[in-house]
DNA sequence: CGATATGTTGAGACCCGTCAATTAGGGTGG
DNA sequence: CCACCCTAATTGACGGGTCTCAACATATCG
């Protein structure tokens, strides 16, 4: 499963300080150890946390993807985040009683959870645990801030190529394979994710696989063009990821789900 | 000074765990006497981290108001997040050595200042001092997942208004006063913010100031029709800002600078 | 095998961007 | 106190990227 060569695995996130590495391996070790009781299942579709109500536990997502959404007075929606598997989420619960967003599957998945105050608890008993959920926290608001840049100041294309190859890099960081990847959502929620319609994200996609820099049949997605594609989303990825492109082949151990 | 009602204070965060009031405090006390020593100025427009360059502090701001500003390689440029008295910023240094955005000043600011590794010292010692600033991380990406739905799925007048009711009710909380109150960013700042272009801001707040919902005159911001403000927001607010509303007058126990 | 969700395509409208010119404001030196 | 400068603010004309509305095609599923 992901993340199943211990420290080494933290040296996939090259900005990150190393000598963290070992006391993040152990709060992962503590949270595997406490969560691991607790599992549960849900459909796409189903509604993980339910917007606005009060909800207590703090989720890891083991397989599957999930979406943060929110949604307005009026139609409109958003997708906030999306979550791949080894991602925490709900990480905020410890703090907040309630939250503005829902949390919703996107495909099949799998989750192992825990009691806010139980997180807490085990906190204060092994601070390691707080730091790798704090670095979780930090990790999803850096690549918030990108997004939040892609959205501000990004087109169309350069947002679809900027979501590709995050989602690229992060499914590899998991220890998934990339040369293709299931992209579990529909082109409805993309346009929800990436601020568009759904008739927009359907043209550009359409341009980019006339161009042949992609493929998508099925919810299977082949970036074939990773040179362009890249080239597309530089603009609007931050200078450490402008870097971070994979090569072919690298070190996938695991299909997904 | 912002904060010096102690416990209490933390009740202007309606959302948050009550029960965690105490141990914000402490940790925010402990942090109080670490960073005391250390204090800084910057001039309007001075840059306090650089972009990419590995940097070893933690910020606390205490005065003026500071903005993380990202540059792409071509023109554009987006400011992600505006920090107010009070906030914390750069916390993710702890974890990362180096982060894609600068962090500018964008008005006099006065800060403190504490070494990452300190910080983590003094968490092990402290676990509330970990608390606090997770917890600071966390109400950043609340925030900043309010902006998000806002950047995909408002237009120039939703923007405009959610940024002037989160500065007013964010300096309200720091106790500072908000009938009227400093507005230090130029209008490209604003549009940068906004992810609009200054044409276009300046269009729409002539449009507000003609309809006399604000009046902004030497980066001073008067909101003079609360009422209409807030309708102008609320599609793009999240549930619980939308009810947040002020009242005039309400407690605002110091004047800004 | 029909029902329903999802994907696809076209025509026209609109919000916002671009380009460009002008005015106002805030500081400085004479 | 005025001449000057430079930045910020303002306004107009025009163009383009994205949205809206609407129709149709295709896929998925019980």
């Amino acid at each position: 499963m992901a993340r199943s060569e211990g420290i080494a695995s933290w040296s996939r996130f090259p900005l990150h300080r190393p000598e963290l590495f070992a006391d993040l391996h152990r709060g992962e070790a503590a949270l595997t150890k406490a969560m691991s009781a607790n599992a549960k299942t849900f459909r796409p579709g189903d509604t993980i946390i339910f917007e606005a109500e009060p909800h207590s536990y703090v989720y890891w997502l083991r397989t599957g993807w999930v979406a943060r959404a929110r949604r307005m007075p009026d139609q409109r929606s958003q997708i906030i985040a999306v979550f791949l598997p080894g991602d925490f989420f709900g990480v905020k619960t410890v703090f907040l009683a309630r939250q503005p967003d829902a949390m919703e599957a996107l495909s099949a998945v799998t989750v192992e959870f825990l009691h806010h105050r139980q997180v807490l608890q085990l906190t204060r008993e092994n601070p390691d645990v707080g730091v790798r959920l704090w670095w979780q926290v930090c990790e999803d608001q850096r690549r918030l801030h990108s997004w939040v840049a892609g959205l501000g100041r990004g087109n169309a294309e350069e947002r679809i190529g900027a979501m590709l190859l995050d989602f690229r890099l992060r499914l590899h960081r998991a220890g998934l394979k990339t040369e293709s990847f299931r992209l579990p959502m529909t082109q409805q929620q993309i346009a929800d994710y990436l601020g568009l319609t759904v008739v927009h994200v359907n043209r550009v996609l359409r341009r980019l696989r006339e161009a042949e820099m992609i493929s998508l049949t099925r919810g299977r997605m082949v970036i074939t063009d990773m040179r362009a594609v890249e080239q597309l989303a530089r603009p609007i990825q931050d200078v450490f990821d402008r870097s971070a492109g994979l090569f072919d082949g690298e070190s996938p151990n695991a299909e997904q789900q």
